[in-house]
DNA sequence: GTGAAAGCGCTAACAC
DNA sequence: GTGTTAGCGCTTTCAC
């Protein structure tokens, strides 16, 4: 009992060969109904579980799939995660997960070479890109690297799952033009962040497409926390009194814009209209409650194992490289309180 | 380039046996100082990652943890795989991520055995207890498995770590009562659930010996999401006029709560004195800022890793069972805007 | 339909 | 210090 069962001692004691055993494991068609069922119950009875590493061994995959994340503690990453595992679940695979805290060179390089020993048949890259980061970890990946896919990150000749992040800010700020908001400000995630820079420009392309005054001092930087949308927040009312909207890059943050709106005596949506980014599960809760743009997230994290899992097929068959895929899902907006100027009747001239 | 190096043809390319390598490989102190470098160069040079699946083969470790967890979408549940993950690094080991939707008995034996192949060396349960389910696996856990810790889950006669759920609820009542509130109801997550119940007893207990009322309309039941805790408040604000205070199971209920008590016109903390339980990022940024109770999450989970890891290596040596233990961690109150009374010196009589 | 032999990549045990 | 032999638990190939 303390032991476990091998294939070999399931065979003993069924009283045949290990390859037949290993056939019924298998679900092959080529046994005798009689010897697969008697071997089925010897199996039952004695707990017998198949050693993966010694199948994968001769096999040469593993079904396991390695992830790479970060940030889990937020509401974004986690539930990527989710989608992740319930998808790779769904095929057959295991997650193997690993968490950067830094996002730096030497760290991706020990990640892959981690993941090069462990016999990942693919690798899911859900850190975000910052910075210059992917110029320099980009090199040593593309050579004798599993499959792998990225994560909102864009990968030239590599295959990637995004979230449309520019056209989520584009609604979000259309959203607020057609409320009749006239001067519109917006706080950004940190710059380095590709995602904080593709919904800077959708916001931007979108009041200036619409005649609205764009002044630099209409933008101010968070850091993707409510502390510091508080901050940037400040920073904008400040230097803008005439701002009567804000597309706020996360819901984080536009949780502060809301607090120390409050705090000033501002009304919203009345004297400021606040559209966020994301759609916490509190939003809904907020005061007011918050519009905001909600993302696939779910959802993204299922597109790319089942990417990923492809990959692998194609890759086991032909030796040939995969063609690099670009699979983008678009956000939509979740209209609440925050934004809904009551005056304002829904009428459009 | 394209195929993965093997121990073997780096022996070839050194010119040394198998075994020399596998010493090198393995810092092993018996090899000579010119063949350890001569050996070092040729495996940078080949990219050699030994093959971890057939090292485990044969040491009969994986330096695998299996983690079965649940609701990762939550602030908590992923908190504590952070925790879980940033220690198992530290050890040594990787984390294989299994998640469970349901909570029902059939689920759980599929995921053990499941563990049983992929030959995980412990298993973290993180996935809490919810009604009788503890009772339906505990049985074929019992027998035939690699060492299991259970993170906030009383269970007989196996190890535990858990957050002192009773006394973090003594801690919010307590300072309500400190307040001077004098009428505290309760809303609590769903019965079913132990941590639930704990938190129920520690506020029961605590209004009790302070001789205040307990009536049984002092108590709703949420469900642990803010809509639910906005139900719950309204059934206790309706039927009890007196309340002056609500110790809530969590902060998403919480804010359900804080959200309709704007609504109704009941100001916080004047009219009304609020606690929650797990201290949200967000929390802070309520209206008002929410007084919790926080929990060390990230530490629970560093604590399961030690004590599992602790568990693997006696269950290595010596055959016999690890003695089972109990790690308990404490909470502690974050006081904020949602339960100080501002007419109210902080004065006791 | 079933079995025997070989070997995946590695390390344990022992020889020298 | 280093090499040889054996074998972890499984699947593949090929024989019968």
């Amino acid at each position: 009992m303390s032991k476990k069962a091998t294939l070999k001692e399931v065979a003993l004691a069924a009283g045949v060969s290990a390859q037949t055993v290993s056939r019924v494991v298998n679900k092959r068609p080529d046994v005798a109904e009689d010897t697969r069922l008697h071997i089925q119950q010897i199996i039952e009875d004695m707990g017998y579980q198949p050693n993966t590493h010694a199948r994968s061994l001769i096999t040469r995959h593993s079904y396991t799939l390695g992830v790479v994340a970060t940030g889990l503690e937020f509401f974004g990453p986690s539930t990527v995660l989710v989608g992740l595992q319930q998808e790779a679940e769904k095929l057959g695979y295991s997650l193997n997960l690993i968490l950067t805290q830094e996002l730096e060179k030497e760290d991706y390089r020990h990640i892959l070479n981690n993941f090069g020993g462990s016999q990942v048949d693919g690798i899911i890259w859900a850190v975000p890109p910052v910075g210059d980061s992917r110029e320099l970890y980009i090199a040593p990946l593309l050579s004798d690297t599993p499959p792998i896919i990225f994560l909102n990150h864009p990968q030239v000749g590599l295959s990637v799952v995004a979230i449309d992040n520019h056209h989520g800010a584009v609604l979000a700020t259309q959203h607020l033009i057609e409320q009749r908001y006239q001067h519109i400000g917006i706080i950004t995630g940190p710059s380095s962040w590709w995602e904080a820079s593709e919904r800077y420009r959708g916001w931007k392309e979108t009041i200036t497409a619409a005649g609205l005054a764009f002044k630099s001092s209409f933008v101010a930087e968070g850091d993707w926390t409510a502390a510091g949308g508080e901050k940037a927040f400040l920073e904008l009312v400040e230097q803008n009194h005439e701002l009567d909207a804000i597309f706020v890059s996360n819901d984080q943050m536009a949780l502060g814009a809301l607090k120390t709106a409050h705090r000033l005596g501002k009304t919203i949506p009345d004297n400021l209209g606040i559209v966020g980014f994301d759609d916490y599960p509190e939003s809904a809760f907020f005061i007011p409650s918050l519009t905001t743009i909600r993302q696939p997230l779910k959802e993204m994290g299922a597109a790319a194992v089942r990417e990923v899992v492809q990959m692998i097929a194609v890759h086991r068959e032909n030796q040939e490289e995969y063609e690099p895929k670009t699979i983008t899902l678009q956000p939509r907006l979740i209209i609440r309180e925050s934004s809904s100027k009551r005056q304002n009747p829904e009428v459009h001239f």
